[in-house]
DNA sequence: ATCCCGAGGG
DNA sequence: CCCTCTGGAT
């Protein structure tokens, strides 16, 4: 099947089952949003949304976050993965934030990226959820099931090059939907470890399903 | 043993 | 490029 076919079918199939799909993180403004997304490296949403309640009571704005102790933050976020590291880059985050850009959440990828804890997939996933960009940030699930379902070639090993690949192909309109598909599908369809091949709509063109792809990530 | 909406440092 | 961080679910 033709690379643009794949993509038409990919963007017919969850325009039909996800009109209108989005983070499952819980959320309530920007400074809320940005904390969830430091914390949800290599971790669930789910164990996420647990904590964060309790999290964004204690620390509401940067002001809190800025001037709180790291010991006190590690103590609302232990139960995530790396919470040493996290919780210094949330402190770090919020005083970078209120010394450099007013307490305002930024809306570059470069100013993003200088706030600690903030890498190219965060800065991106900030500025399409808060910004209502066209970007695509490559996570784990875009990364795999991007392969799997032949949106980007096998010769794109890295996020940025898969990110590219998307890009080039999927329409501006499409993209900020289209990264929650692959999100939502990988985590729901095309698991990592045993995929859903017996539910996947978009088997008949996958190249994970016809054994053609055994890399992961 | 492997994976989860990665980032920082060497 | 590599390595480390490191809790909980499957």
């Amino acid at each position: 099947m033709q690379k643009r076919e794949r993509f038409r079918r990919f963007i017919e199939y969850f325009t039909q089952h996800y009109p209108d799909p989005k983070t499952e993180l819980n959320f309530g403004n920007p400074f809320e949003l940005l904390v969830a997304v430091i914390l949800s490296a290599q971790c669930t949403d789910k164990r996420i949304n647990q904590i964060s309640p309790a999290l964004f009571a204690r620390f509401p704005e940067p002001e809190s976050l800025a001037a709180a102790s790291v010991d006190e933050v590690f103590s609302y976020i232990r139960s995530v993965s790396y919470p040493n590291n996290k919780a210094k880059h949330l402190v770090g985050m919020a005083n970078i934030l209120l010394s450099k850009f007013g307490g305002e959440i930024p809306a570059t990828v470069d100013e993003l990226q200088t706030l600690p804890g903030v890498g190219r997939k965060t800065a991106h996933v900030i500025l399409s959820v808060v910004y209502n960009e066209p970007t695509m940030a490559v996570d784990t699930h875009v990364f795999r099931v991007s392969h799997r379902i032949g949106l980007a070639p096998l010769t794109a090993t890295t996020p940025l090059a898969v990110e590219k690949a998307l890009m080039a192909h999927i329409p501006k309109q499409y993209v900020p939907k289209a990264h929650h598909w692959l999100i939502l599908h990988g985590r729901y369809v095309c698991l990592a470890r045993s995929p859903k091949c017996e539910i996947c709509a978009l088997r008949e063109f996958c190249k994970y399903y016809e054994k053609l792809l055994v890399v992961s990530q």
